[in-house]
DNA sequence: GTTCCACAGGAAAATATGGAGG
DNA sequence: CCTCCATATTTTCCTGTGGAAC
């Protein structure tokens, strides 16, 4: 596309995976990062670390920013989404395949031990750190045991809540008691405005947009960075497009309640044809247990469907709170299920 | 007070799914 | 194609809860 006043000079700076050169706000916790990883570059054990906090207040980047400085020493690191790799079996294999082990996985046997085996085996001499993020989605926190006793490998784990490991498993529990718990609270309103201005200032051409747009999108994202930059790329592209060279009050206003709303359809399409009816019927209005199992049943008759039972209907309900789709409150039969 | 209802959510069995090897 | 592994999902069975009905 042809634009003749572009505003957009590097979109890389509005993504997710972006890593800025430069961290700012979170001196306090990279310092008490990197002083629990120091050691291993001297090839002795480093501390592990349990990093949480609310969404959008850096805790992925800050970890990832820290492992790469690690790297440039020659400290391998790998990032693990659990969101993504649930099961003990996925994350052994992911770390093993990152660490450019050659898997030919003959799934017989106790295969899980043996990659436990195998990465033992791999780290009798080198050191690695690795990432687990959103370890509260993890469905066998046995693996957080697994990990944690093997030489030579320190955890970053990285939750939304402190209280994830409360109920863990004593021994998990009493092997990361000496782990270093470090807190990512919610940026203050200046702080998102200065993240936004050195993204404004790598990624957008000079004076097309106004500080005083950046404290509205700042004041507006509720301390959540990750919105706060879906914001300004929304409107950056809206502003783009419009041809203008510049970003207006409006391609703002606009693209605030567009970044939500791209967030919530991203989980949205996450989920199976049956979560999406549950979905419709609660967004249809605040709706009894009962009565959502009867009408969800009516929607599947509709699209000659076979209904789910009512304990999965459950499962599924409970996974989409999690998610933040829908809130439930009450408990039994006087519980209400609406949209978040 | 006892029983019943309508639901939540745990445990485990049952079933589906997927990859490797034949 | 099928079978043998594994994991993943769904269902069955169950216990617990607290207000309502008796």
């Amino acid at each position: 596309m042809y634009e003749e006043k572009p505003v957009i000079k590097n979109s890389d700076v509005f993504t997710d995976v972006f890593i800025p050169d430069q961290l700012n706000h979170r001196d306090g916790q990279i310092k008490s990062i990197r002083d629990d990883l120091k050691p291993i570059i001297k090839k002795q054990p480093g501390r592990h670390v349990f990093v949480y906090g609310p969404p959008g207040t850096g805790k992925t980047c800050t970890s990832i920013y820290i492992t790469r400085e690690l790297k440039r020493e020659g400290v391998p690191n790998v990032y693990v989404n659990c969101w993504e790799t649930q099961s003990r079996f996925k994350v052994l294999y992911t770390i093993l395949e990152k660490l450019g082990s050659k898997l030919s996985i003959h799934t017989k046997g106790t295969a899980t031990h043996e990659l436990l085996d195998m990465l033992k085996q791999k780290l009798k001499e080198n050191q690695v750190v690795v990432m687990l993020d959103e370890v509260d989605q993890l469905e066998d926190e046995k693996i957080l045991y697994d990990l944690v006793t093997i030489a030579n490998l320190t955890v970053i784990l990285i939750a939304n809540t402190e209280t994830v490991l409360s109920d863990a498993d004593p021994r998990i529990r009493s092997r990361l008691a000496s782990a270093d718990n470090v807190e990512f609270p919610k940026y203050k309103s200046e702080d998102i405005k200065e993240i936004l201005k050195d993204r404004a200032h790598s990624g957008l051409v000079a004076g097309v947009v106004k500080q005083s747009q950046l404290e509205t999108i700042a004041d507006a994202s509720s301390g959540d960075s990750r919105i706060a930059i879906s914001v300004l790329r929304i409107a950056s592209e809206e502003a783009d497009k419009s041809d203008t060279g510049k970003i207006s009050d409006d391609h703002i206003n606009n693209a605030l309640p567009t970044a939500k709303q791209q967030k919530k359809e991203k989980t949205i399409d996450s989920l199976n044809d049956h979560q999406k009816i549950l979905y419709r019927v609660i967004r249809n209005g605040e709706i009894q247990p009962g009565d959502l199992y009867i009408k969800y049943k009516q929607e599947c008759d509709r699209k000659s469907l076979e209904p789910i039972k009512d304990r999965t209907v459950r499962k599924y309900l409970e996974k989409m709170v999690q998610y933040n789709l829908i809130l439930a409150k009450g408990e039994t039969k006087w519980r209400v299920y609406t949209i978040a």
